[in-house]
DNA sequence: CTGTTGACTTACCATTTGGTAAGGCGACTA
DNA sequence: TAGTCGCCTTACCAAATGGTAAGTCAACAG
């Protein structure tokens, strides 16, 4: 059933997410769904597999959203940064595919060597070309609008994925106040760094 | 014998920044090494505290190269950005540790509940101390300047460990341009951002 | 009524996991 | 010479790993 199947991809997402693909086990991901590990090798065929449809499964949903966001601005300045902001919300508002992004890029070295499948490509050449599409970082050489899309795109992955240790390090209440100016800081930097031209 | 603990640390080193905690196992550290995986076990007493002494290790390096910076400048923002881009040179310099810090920042949600030691605290410490001394940001209200940090070092630890990822993705060649004007893109980004104010 | 198909199960399997137990062995000490 | 200490070994172990084989069972088709 193809509702079976989603559960399966929802629950690998979370063990995933948490474990890394080597830490994560299928019988992990069955565990929480009242089917048993081999229904998942049933659907999936094998762990690899799963993985890969997970990592689709995320790919598509950013690309998606962000070509939204992308035709809500025409100015390509305007939507360089609102883009960004976007990407920032949807990565803070799903965690754990943020997470899971960041480990595959881990993982990609030891993974690309039998699986040789990129899934980044569509998203950061998405961001490549908006970049490219702002007038003064056109002309730029040597990728310096490139290292500008990377940067923030670091900025954001990283400080979404770093709740847990932020919080319990500096409490609760510290960490809300530190993700709540988040944004306004992500947006300072934005423009700051784009005023400062290529 | 204090050598032989020694290789095995960075035998860990290698292992545990490929394929994280989870991952990894005793026994793949051992492999290479003209010893056993218990004689490991004879010298760590389990994974943990192995993994421990790894992540320790390097902390303390990078607390120490940074405070060398530290004092090699007098003015606040010198001070700041040299740190910086020294962090970012040690970064490039040690792909293996800061991949593996990454992986901490991951997993330290599920390792948290046992573990509960923060080996990234005081370099998180010193690097904020360093932007309150800023004059203009040690105003700021709500974390901005905590913010600023953090944005860095996701930019930079980002970068560092997309390296097999970009490389294979955009090819050797067009990858070194990209590298090789990453620094001076890292300088410009911070100084447009401290321009700004807070 | 029969055959087939797809979802899912139980029963296994070899291999690998982190870790324990016990002992060999050289060096140093009484 | 006997004792003991630290380094490291072989011999194990129960549990978990990804995956295979062989079914059960309901739905549906002829």
């Amino acid at each position: 059933m193809t509702e079976t199947r989603e559960r399966f991809i929802q629950a690998a997402t979370t063990v995933f997410a948490e474990r890394g693909f080597y830490g994560a086990s299928i019988a992990a991901v069955a565990e929480d769904l009242p089917f048993t590990k081999q229904a998942l090798l049933h659907h999936f065929g094998s762990k690899e597999k799963l993985y890969g449809e997970v990592l689709k499964r995320i790919s598509d949903r950013l690309t998606a959203e962000l070509d939204v966001i992308g035709k809500r601005h025409t100015e390509p300045r305007a939507r360089f940064e609102e883009t960004f902001i976007e990407f920032y919300r949807s990565s803070l508002a799903n965690p754990r595919e943020t997470a899971l992004l960041m480990r595959e890029l881990l993982d990609n070295k030891r993974r690309a060597e039998t699986s040789k499948s990129w899934y980044l490509k569509p998203l950061l050449n998405t961001l490549a070309d908006l970049a490219a599409s702002i007038p003064s970082a056109r002309l730029a050489r040597g990728g310096a609008a490139l290292a500008f899309v990377y940067q923030l795109l670091g900025a954001i992955s990283y400080f979404v994925v770093s709740e847990p240790t932020l919080s319990t390090m500096y409490g609760d209440q510290d960490f809300e106040a530190l993700q709540a100016g988040f944004e306004k800081q992500l947006r300072i930097l934005i423009t700051s760094r784009l005023d400062a031209g290529f």
